[in-house]
DNA sequence: TTGTACGCGTTATCAA
DNA sequence: TTGATAACGCGTACAA
């Protein structure tokens, strides 16, 4: 391995000036500047990263914390962040925490010793005490999905009040008039959040809302299964399922069709996330879109951002919108 | 942060006994052990990592590369090394390359200056030498998903060949004998082996192999109903589809579902692979499982042996073997 | 079993 | 604009 010094040696130039065109910071005279350069390709010099880090007390490192990339949209999230990276050439550290608080606190203070001070963090299981917390020590902290007042500058999150509005006023647009939910009983705010726009296009629309029509469980395909069968033991009537995320859509939407009821003749259903999975189930998926990649993307400039330059609006948060993506499983209902 | 230095002082012993400790090498006195122990938990001293990977030129670092970890295959892939990973207390660093022979390199150069000798590596388009020759110099580089015999005791990889024939074979034994593939055309050894292992199994069983019941296409839901759409155009007659992927498969279900053919009444479908998807379409898909996970695990578990035992028997190649997932896209055919 | 002393390859603070 | 020189925090021969 070819060292600072061996090129400095060879350049006839002292070690500091080397480093100062490596960086490009610095004045260093037009002509010293070229020469170096031609000698760091001649000996195909590459600094090494540790003892950089070591000196800087800077690593060039995103760390990104995801419960788990196995699942469609955390894979979504990983790549938005690697995109962004790579345009600046940064590596990223993932962890997979399985939703262990453990394992991402864990993790954390790793990116950290690893002199990384960007991390890109979406919880599940964090409190907002420990996410502000951990924000006031790290200066490339940003929470993604998530939106908590006292760091709102640092969130980069979705409105899944207005996905759950978006949701349903686009069944009602279609005519639809009773609905069932497949909502997620995880601890957390967006489930909570997307009913809370649901419940107010319904009301909007002077549609009343039935608590006993929603099934809360958690996501999975299976349990999309088994919440709608729920759902029809109750005897509710409906014409639409809202499902909290397109693998509950899905779950309904084919156990449905197993008893017969034809997608979207009989009923309409509606995901949320817009994955891959969408376009793998017949009728295709209409879902409303999330677009992770992108938010996971700017989340991770903007963590850049924070410890990079100091001009940083601290009074504004960065809230994406998502919109209704239309396919096949959302008819109009003509009469009610 | 605290030092190693003072945690020394504060222990009233050398940094190197406590570099001792820390590390759980060299010989060190049982209670002055547990002394420096005890001041290292009241201090909450954690190691640089930077410091120690440039003194010893070492880096707990395992790189994962990988074209894409949108797609649940890569997903399934990364989670599966991380998970080696964090029993081992190693970092994972990833690396999107999307099919980027440059974008590989250059992640694994920069892996290699943070010190990283581990790397797991899945490409779709560096070259038998090239692989050769980086497994050279990187003591710990396993190649995922490709046997080379040169390196063949660090190659984990599936048996194609057989996947391809227990794929046809499952269905043979379910009395098919009229087949139409979709097949890859990327440029790549899987296909390959898939189709010949295919052909091996109809051979054995008398039926002959029809070159053109073959479409190559690149994998995808679309694609997937394009090329059975092609083959139908073509009048091909077949009771069974057998696709490189399961993506390929469900294309071509939802295809010929639209066009009124029963799955799997009139024809029958199998995939490969074995991702999320298969779950979410309708009849869910059978499919060769491809246990990427534990094969990725392995991959990196392998690694961590080939940097620290001496004892690798380098006579060995680890190689997987698929085995037939039913689900509900393959029926008995009782008559033909 | 423990301690000393030097080196790892950079960055950064001074002088020059 | 350039060059010494001291950190950075740890690992590791070697000596004790």
């Amino acid at each position: 391995m070819v060292r600072l010094s061996d090129v400095a040696e060879k350049a006839g130039v002292s070690a500091a000036t080397v480093s100062r065109v490596v960086r490009g910071e610095g004045k260093v005279g037009d002509k010293c500047r070229a020469h170096v350069k031609q000698v760091i390709a001649e000996m195909g010099y590459r600094p090494n990263i540790n003892a950089r880090a070591l000196a800087s007390k800077k690593n060039e490192i995103i760390g990104v914390i995801t419960p788990n990339v196995t699942q469609a949209f955390y894979g979504a999230l990983v790549t938005g962040a690697e995109n962004a990276a790579q345009q600046v050439n940064y590596r990223v550290m993932l962890n997979n925490s399985h939703n262990q608080i453990d394992t991402e606190l864990d993790a954390i203070s790793s990116f950290r010793e690893n002199g990384s001070q960007n991390i890109v963090y979406h919880s599940n299981v964090a409190s907002n005490e420990q996410l502000i917390n951990l924000a006031k020590e790290i200066q490339g902290l940003v929470v993604l999905n998530r939106y908590i007042p006292e760091i709102a500058h640092r969130c980069v999150w979705l409105d899944n009040t207005a996905g759950g509005r978006l949701s349903v006023k686009h069944l009602i647009d279609k005519g639809h008039r009773k609905f069932v939910f497949l909502a997620s009983n995880q601890d957390l705010q967006d489930p909570v959040d997307r009913l809370k726009g649901a419940k107010g296009a319904l009301l909007e629309a002077g549609i009343p809302w039935l608590e006993e029509n929603v099934g809360y469980i958690m996501p999975s395909i299976d349990n999309g299964m088994k919440g709608i069968s729920q759902l029809l033991e109750r005897k509710c009537e409906f014409t639409a399922v809202v499902a909290f995320n397109d693998s509950l859509a899905i779950g309904a939407m084919n156990r449905l069709q197993d008893l017969g009821v034809k997608i979207p003749e009989d009923v309409s259903v509606i995901g949320f996330d817009n994955t891959d999975i969408c376009k793998a189930c017949r009728p295709q998926l209409t879902t409303t879109h999330y677009p992770i990649a992108e938010m996971a993307k700017y989340a991770t400039e903007l963590s850049l951002k924070l410890t990079t330059t100091d001009e940083i609006d601290s009074t504004k948060t960065h809230l994406y919108l998502p919109h209704v993506y239309e396919r096949d499983s959302v008819a109009t209902r003509s009469a009610c």
